[in-house]
DNA sequence: CGCTCAGTTGAACATCCTCAAGGATGGTGG
DNA sequence: CCACCATCCTTGAGGATGTTCAACTGAGCG
């Protein structure tokens, strides 16, 4: 019995099954580079709710890809302060933020998640399975949304920085193939507020003024986006 | 005669005069790794005030390094609004944000300077001489100066991101063996602003006001810290 | 059932933005 | 060399927006 489990969970670490595999690095292999791929990976860990998945000032040795759930990222200032400086869908990397060899922030699990680990050391056999492009590619994604969050955040009204953050949001969600107009929302207010530079009070407010004229509807889980755009104008439109 | 100009500006593009030598790819490099070096390097070009070092969209084949003087990246949104994304000073690295190997924003020199160019085709050779890691360490540090920013942009005030933005500066120009407290600002206000996520009229307005307070002297080509401490608080402080 | 915590709502206040006008500076042409 | 002009920067007043502090609501859980 316990032997059949762990062959079931053997199973799900590969590649071939893996629910993100389109979206990730065994995206276009054939099946001998794919299992070549499978031997470079180490097996995903399951990460419970606010666990974490490596912490700032660790040695940074691996790449992250999600694999399912989400993780967020975040620094800590002097003051004791907590900066979210990211959100991680499936398909995504983290862990490369790194400085002198060490994680430059933590990144925790906002709902019960997996992920796969890619040792650095690893990255050269990677580039010989063609597929560096693809994780260049990827880091590219990563550094485009990085700069897009930066614009967001020299906007001032809050609004306009939660349909940005929407947008985001909306545009990774399709690339996996899921609803662009369902955002899940299984991290708190508090972070989200906390990701957009705005207070949690400034986020519940516009949140609710949204829903009121029915650009949005909320609850705990998610966000759905009723009026794509009317969010699109929202995020186009700066305050200066 | 012109020979003798020619030999000089040949001599100006070697590495081994290079006053950024130090703080850039050719550091800890002995004579013969020196050579090898500049024979991948294309010698740096001197690009005259608010002429363009590339343009978004451009197909990204190099890197640039800074040799003197400083450049601004932007982007600009569909509505036509500049976003100023970072300034670069001797030494630093720019040209590697870029999305299926075109460029996401643009660079332009805002005082007269020079860049050496670095092919991206020429990175495996660069990383045979053994600088691999100063590469990884430089864009390392880019990569967080970016993140300090984001971190910069989610306070609201005013005075605590000018105060961020001169702590950053600050800490670069320390890196180059210069005065921390003597930040130059050959870009305009506007520009500044900008990248601050501010009006021109608030930037203004807190800069007379620290000025009068004396934290700060300014004029149109510098701004000195007189008071590094009072900086080095504003620029922790959250307004949240 | 009551506790706790996340989220919402309210009122007063601080800050920034907008629009507008007034200097200062650097370059150009007479 | 100086007057003029364009541009950049500074200053002012009023309105919009976000923040703060505080009270309240509601969902989840022992």
């Amino acid at each position: 019995m316990i032997f059949v489990i762990v062959q079931a969970q053997n199973q799900a670490s590969c590649c071939s099954v893996c629910p993100t595999r389109k979206v990730c690095l065994a995206n276009n292999l054939d099946d001998g580079e794919l299992q070549r791929l499978e031997n470079l990976i180490e097996p995903f860990d399951s990460i419970k709710q606010h666990k974490h998945l490596y912490r700032v000032g660790e040695t940074a040795e691996r790449h992250y890809h999600v694999r399912s759930g989400m993780f967020k990222t975040y620094a800590v200032n002097t003051s004791g302060d907590e900066y979210v400086t990211g959100f991680y869908l499936p398909g995504e990397i983290l862990g490369c933020a790194q400085n002198a060899g060490k994680h430059t922030d933590s990144a925790v699990a906002v709902e019960t998640s997996t992920a796969c680990r890619l040792a650095e050391s690893k990255i050269p056999d990677i580039a010989s399975l063609g597929i560096g492009g693809t994780l260049f590619r990827l880091l590219g994604e990563r550094e485009d949304r990085r700069n897009q969050h930066l614009l967001n955040l020299s906007q001032t009204r809050a609004d306009a920085r939660i349909a940005g953050f929407l947008i985001d949001m909306s545009q990774r969600l399709s690339r996996l193939g899921r609803c662009p107009n369902h955002i899940p929302a299984p991290m708190s207010r508090t972070d989200i507020a906390n990701y957009l530079g705005i207070t949690l009070e400034s986020l519940s407010r516009t949140l609710t003024r949204m829903v009121k004229t029915e650009i949005l509807f909320t609850n705990r889980d998610y966000i759905e986006i009723r009026q794509p755009q009317t969010i699109e104008l929202l995020g186009l439109h700066t305050a200066r």
